[in-house]
DNA sequence: CCTGACCTAATTTTT
DNA sequence: TTAGGTCAGG
């Protein structure tokens, strides 16, 4: 390969402890592990007086890290970006370094801040880091945003007035509030769609824009609505005491704002923040990172005169702490969550939104062949806007790429068992190397299906949530509202749930109630005898409900344990009576979830038991092993005290925490710690088995069934969305459904050439206000986040890749044709070997023996399946022009243009349905887009 | 207040 | 295809 491209011209800023380690590294491969190991300790020793406690085996933590990546790991002193390809070792960079922070530079734990994208990644990340340092990880805050956002906000969100017990919404349950919203404020759902809206009011948060500004900035009728139900929809949420998951970042940022010396204490705390995908982080993310670690100490005029009373405060001000040493690592390419508000702004201007700070590159990627890394070079070359870089490897070209095109969506699941089988009988693959990808949950199904018929064990990641199931959430509704009294969403679905006789009627009378009282609806569930006029029976069942409710309050209130809480709900309210009474075969699928439910409940809560009562403290041992400077050090970040270990600053600490809440130990449902500040211990978990911990649990952590748990999955065929498989790597990877409309995603195309036209649709207006200029660039946004999206599919194979299409997909019961997917073309022809070429069912014009098919498709964006739009050989036999009526149906294929008698011109995207009666799909622009009855449309062909 | 028939709409990705 | 929502009738 070519000279490593890795050498920074930039002057580096060092640190002692760096230049320390760089004088041990030879320039360049002259260092071998040996020498490192060798050398290391007494070096160290420098920067550490003491050896350090515990023999634990010296573990060389540059072993195998190319020089870029041992830049990284010992990197010091200014912020610092890592941009690093696919398949860099960005992950492995990210916890040597944690351990080398530890282990070398005497970075306590427990000011570490570590942030994933994922549950799941910090979970590994935990686990990585803990192999090489040992329970110290246990200390250190390794988690996603959100997890650390709502442990930051459970000690302190009461300064804004919420109730630690606060309940998080989440998506659907945002949704179902944004509904009543829509429904008070009389706005016409055609025209402010539910979901649009949500996706704006998310925006505006992402932005960190409060819904009074947001009111004060709108210009049209429709924002001052969208203002409007904003500002409703907040309010709501505060009554409910429930941050929804954007507030969960937002208030967190506000809090840090409002409360500078807050801001400071974490500041002062956490010592090194690390932050993982950075590529996908939205603005309010960004902006907490910056109030953490910002060197510009205030940034905000207005914060200047807090500042001072901090002063005042009598904390050490004078001693101006550096801020956190902050280092993040993403690449742009990978960025695919724009559509959630996340920003490449924040990589593309890192280093001038934190001075001084400097950039890392890992171009070397250690997974894949580089045939698969031309593939994903080819194809993310097509982007603009967008920093070139090239991924290389030193791990030879590897097999080509297997192509394959299917007749439908099942023969293309066949193709892949069939080959998983050969390779696997070939190449002694075991079924885990293996991963098949798709675009959408939907897709998994065919794969399902041929899968379980020849046997082959599979195991699909992601799909139908486990907490999206309706049994669950209404589990869970029971539990928040149980845990939270104000909490009327969760309430209110689970009122008459199972039935209990408590209808419309009645729930509108308690509902009058509550809002003639200005009180929650649970409130107001308690004092039914104020309610005039209700049937007796209505009143009786709504007191009988109230009682049911209060027991089970009181049951948190005495600290019963969450598991124990929850079967009792289910079986006292007869949720599980109703279901194991039904006939209905999903009833006994829903039993089984709720079994599961119980017995992630009860996990939750033997976990959270502390076992050793140590485990989570800082015990004698782990003091012993500090230097007294250290401990000093400790306690000026953490306000531990030095000598026990134990918390000594509930008292000099400004006011932290509701007096109210903190007294009385046994009436706090969280069982938080007495105040909300920042003790060592929080560093690790609480363990703590109540029902709000555990609420909390399951809102943060989606998913209960995660993904290759090395042993458990070894033999099985893995399934998932491309999304989830970022940061994940296989063997082999069959890329499947490369198909205009499925992907690149349908949505993603409409816009394409549309934008000025699009940004009249309320669902663009939400997307708005993402970065840079609205070029007219020949992609649209959504189409080159596809694209990123295929990058990250093809740079997850390590040796083989396949892409596979189908030539007829049924989705929805309706078969239908979608051109080849753009992506094929981009890839260059010589790095696939098409395995077949085309549909048997099929006939396409074939220029020449050797063409390829994606010659053919290049001949015509758009023509889709029909090998010209003419129609006139009828080659798909779904439309064929054949048998008609009395009227003349117009033949149709993707690119025709079309005249509508309402909707004006129109521009086919695809067609779909049956001989009798084709569909297509058109767009009208402004009109959107309709799926039209061609038959009998009225519409002319153009 | 409940049930069942009908109709419709919506189908991306995740904390 | 299906999961929800609405409406009429019991």
């Amino acid at each position: 390969m070519s000279a490593a491209p890795h050498e920074s011209a930039r002057t580096p800023v060092r640190s002692a402890d760096e230049l320390a380690w760089e004088a041990l590294l030879s320039p360049d491969t002259g260092s071998t592990a040996e020498s490192l190991l060798g050398a290391a300790d007494p070096k160290v020793g420098e920067s550490a007086e003491q050896p350090r406690r515990r023999g634990r085996p010296k573990v060389d933590l540059l072993a195998g890290l190319n020089p870029a990546q041992r830049e990284a790991v010992l990197h010091a002193g200014s912020p610092v970006l890592v941009v690093a390809g696919a398949g860099s070792g960005k992950t492995r960079v990210l916890t040597r370094r944690i351990a080398y922070l530890v282990g070398e530079r005497k970075v306590h734990p427990g000011s570490i801040l570590a942030i994933t994208f994922t549950n799941k990644a910090a979970a590994e990340m935990r686990h990585r880091v803990a192999d090489l340092i040992g329970g110290r990880a246990k200390l250190m805050w390794i988690s996603t945003f959100h997890s650390a956002c709502v442990r930051i906000l459970r000690s302190d969100i009461n300064r804004f007035g919420l109730s630690r017990t606060f309940s998080i919404y989440d998506d659907a349950d945002s949704k179902r509030l944004m509904q009543l919203v829509l429904n008070d404020l009389g706005l016409d759902p055609k025209k402010y769609p539910t979901r649009a809206l949500l996706s704006w009011v998310s925006n505006q948060k992402n932005e960190l824009i409060d819904h009074e500004t947001a009111a004060s900035l709108a210009t049209s009728e429709q924002d001052r609505n969208n203002a409007a139900a904003y500002a409703e929809y907040q309010r709501r949420l505060a009554a409910a005491n429930a941050l929804d998951f954007d507030d969960i970042i937002m208030t967190t940022v506000h809090l840090l704002q409002a409360f500078p010396e807050l801001r400071e204490q974490y500041r002062r705390r956490f010592r090194h923040v690390l932050v993982d995908e950075y590529q996908d982080t939205n603005h309010a993310q960004y902006v907490l990172i910056r109030e953490l670690c910002s060197t510009e100490l205030s940034d905000a005029a207005g914060h200047a005169g807090e500042t001072e009373r901090d002063g005042e405060l009598g904390r050490d001000s004078e001693h101006d702490v550096e801020p956190p040493e902050l280092m993040v690592v993403g690449d742009s390419d990978q960025s695919i969550y724009a559509f959630r508000g996340a920003t490449i702004r924040n990589i593309l201007d890192f280093e001038s939104d934190f001075p001084g700070a400097r950039t890392i590159l890992l171009e070397q990627n250690y997974r894949s062949t580089q045939t698969i890394l031309n593939a994903a070079n080819a194809v993310i070359v097509q982007n603009e806007n967008r920093k070139p870089k090239r991924l290389w490897s030193e791990a030879g070209d590897g097999p080509l790429i297997t192509g394959y095109v299917a007749d439908s969506e099942h023969d293309e699941a066949q193709f892949v068992a069939r080959e998983i089988d050969k390779l696997r009988d070939e190449k002694q693959l075991t079924y885990g190397d293996v991963a098949v990808f798709y675009r959408t949950n939907a897709q998994s199904r065919a794969f399902e299906e041929v899968f379980i018929r020849v046997g082959m064990p599979y195991k699909v990641v992601g799909g139908v949530r486990f907490y999206e199931r309706r049994e669950i959430r209404d589990a869970i509704a029971y539990l928040r509202a149980i845990a939270n009294r104000a909490d009327d969403v969760s309430l209110r679905r689970i009122l008459n749930v199972p039935k209990r006789g408590i209808g419309d009627k009645a729930e509108g009378a308690v509902a009058d109630l509550a809002a003639r009282e200005r009180i929650s609806f649970g409130d107001a569930l308690r004092r039914v005898d104020e309610i005039d006029g209700l049937a007796t029976r209505s009143a009786r069942l709504l007191t009988d409900f109230a009682a049911f409710m209060d027991a089970h309050e009181a049951m948190v209130t005495n600290g019963v344990p969450a598991d124990q809480i929850l079967l009792s709900v289910l079986e006292k309210s007869g949720y599980l009576a109703e279901l194991s009474g039904s006939e209905d075969p999903q009833d006994e699928t829903r039993l089984e979830n709720l079994q599961e439910l119980i017995g992630v409940a009860r996990e939750f809560v033997a976990e959270a038991t502390p076992v050793a009562p140590g485990d989570f403290e800082l015990t004698a041992e782990d003091l012993a092993g500090l230097t007294a400077e250290e401990l000093a050090e400790l306690a000026l970040l953490t306000g531990v005290d030095p000598q026990t270990g134990e918390l000594a600053t509930a008292a000099t600490m400004p006011a932290a925490s509701d007096p109210g809440e903190s007294a009385s130990e046994g009436s706090d449902p969280d069982g938080e710690p007495e105040d909300g500040s920042l003790s060592l211990a929080a560093g690790a978990p609480e363990p703590d088995p109540s029902l709000g911990a555990f609420l909390e649990r399951v809102a943060l952590v989606a998913d209960s069934d995660q993904i290759p748990d090395t042993n458990e999955s070894a033999g099985v065929v893995t399934l998932m969305t491309l999304h989830t498989a970022k940061g994940l790597e296989f063997d082999t990877v069959f890329l499947t459904g490369l198909e205009d409309a499925v992907f690149p995603h349908q949505r993603s195309l409409q816009a394409v050439g549309d934008e000025d036209r699009a940004e009249s649709s309320s669902r663009v207006a939400a997307y708005g206000r993402a970065g840079g200029a609205g070029s007219k660039r020949r992609d649209s946004k959504e189409l080159e986040e596809e694209r990123r999206l295929a990058y990250v599919g093809i740079t997850r194979a390590q040796q083989r890749l396949y892409l596979t299409r189908a030539v007829v997909r049924t989705v929805w019961g309706t078969p239908q044709h979608n051109p080849p997917s753009r992506f094929l073309n981009e890839i260059p022809e010589r790095l696939i070997d098409w395995r077949r070429l085309q549909s048997a069912t099929t006939s396409w014009r074939n220029t020449s023996a050797t063409s390829r098919s994606q010659t053919t498709w290049r001949a015509r964006p758009g023509a889709g399946s029909y090998g010209g739009s003419g129609g006139a050989d009828g080659g798909s036999p779904a439309f064929g022009s054949g048998r008609r009526t009395a009227k003349e149906v117009p033949v149709l294929a993707a690119g025709d243009k079309v005249l509508h008698t309402r909707f004006g011109l129109g521009k086919v995207i695809a067609t779909s349905g049956s001989v009798e009666d084709p569909r297509a799909d058109v767009d009208f622009g402004s009109h959107g887009i309709k799926r039209l009855a061609v038959r009998h449309a009225p519409i002319e062909k153009l």
